[in-house]
DNA sequence: TAGATTGTTAATCGATTAACAATC
DNA sequence: TAGATTGTTAATCGATTAACAATC
């Protein structure tokens, strides 16, 4: 039951130091440069990238910083260059395979592949619930049915995992991703699931995340609430 | 372009002085509350709720404390009683009005509904982006075309959206949900929008999602970062 | 050179933890 | 009463901000 431990501890330093807050705001930097660079920008500040992330100049230089010295003062940033960089912090250079359970999401959403691979995730392996899918593969990627997971994952170095579709036994699928070598799933199913340490865990859940946002927009503890500012 | 400023900006209080990590924090302790209602338990310790959720005891009696005095000394807190407040706090006992933008994560997702509505979010109004699409309703709840989406929501008094479904105009149907009166808005397609202030918005994106769980089992800057504990 | 902007240190702010008097 | 556990205050820890010398 130290399941939800991780879902919830999204706040937490990795061993690097390196705080989640820190790596949002890397890709946030790198979205941003993103577009700088698609208007055909060449150089930019520090104070420009903090006003349309809407933090402090000095924050933006602190994380950047972190990694090295990628400005010159008075200067900038260089775009691309940063770009680069940021991408090679946040490991969008090298290929990352993943394995994919359930198949659904795929027509529900079929741009996923293409998002995933724009940050260079790989789906190269895919499990299914669905007995009656006789279907050998999607799009070239295998389908297989749940049974072999952890040989197969094991064999092709599959580090990720991304659960997609809700299933009796879910626990025992995780089970065998993690006795497989996978160290970090998404779970999008609304299963609660465990992992050993050492694997990280993410649930998204919907629910949570509505009345996560009803409170970005109430104000019902104006009264209760002595500490508010 | 301020768009993303709030998909990142998960760590702010909002008005009442409450941090999403408070907010958090609530919800997993009603769900560790759920747990063990459900195994037949009357009181529990914050030491107890603690333990299961990975946290200090301290911060699980100062999270509640800041909303009322739920417990007695020596005793702990009992549970349905506290499971009650904390639903109170979290605004589930109140029924909340869902628009749901694109209809096909229903048959994705089939279990969304009944999730919603154990959380007293209803979904009460679906727009599609399907011309071909001339079913009138899914479960009983209308399908509209999203041409008269600003009416349409005024009239039901929704207050909250799920975008379930990349479409090119993206924008122009948030923005006629917003001057429809919608306050919070969970987008699950990879469009960026933005929505002025005083509504609030969550972007939840898988590559993202997985950038972030990346670094939760890496150790890669080891060398690099100097600070690293 | 003068102006701009970086990298980095010190000051501040907020959140968590430790500790303990109050109380059941 | 003695033991347990709450509610709450003071101490600590970590993250952000302010400020500024270095440098282009």
């Amino acid at each position: 039951m130290g399941s939800d431990v991780s879902d919830f501890n999204l706040f937490s330093r990795n061993e690097n130091g390196i705080s989640e807050r820190t790596i949002n705001r890397l890709r946030q930097y790198s979205c941003i440069l993103d577009t700088l660079e698609g208007a055909g920008n060449c150089n930019v500040s520090s104070s420009e990238i903090a006003k349309i992330a809407g933090v402090k100049s000095g924050l933006v230089r602190k994380d950047l910083c972190r990694f090295g010295g990628f400005g010159r003062p008075s200067v900038g940033y260089n775009i691309s260059y940063l770009r680069k960089q940021i991408h090679n912090i946040l490991g969008l250079n090298e290929e990352k395979l993943v394995a994919l359970v359930g198949e659904k999401i795929l027509q529900y959403e079929p741009s996923l592949t293409k998002r995933l691979a724009a940050n260079n995730y790989r789906i190269n392996m895919i499990f299914t619930f669905d007995s009656t899918n006789f279907e050998p593969d999607i799009n070239h990627i295998p389908i297989d049915s749940a049974s072999d997971i952890s040989k197969l994952i094991k064999n092709a170095g599959i580090k990720f995992a991304i659960i997609s579709e809700f299933t009796a036994d879910c626990q025992s699928v995780v089970d065998r991703l993690v006795s497989g070598g996978v160290k970090a799933i998404l779970n999008l199913a609304p299963n609660v699931i465990t992992v050993p340490d050492g694997v990280a865990i993410r649930h998204i859940d919907i629910p949570g995340e509505l009345i996560a946002l009803s409170f970005k927009c109430s104000n019902k503890f104006d009264i209760i609430d002595n500490d508010a500012v």
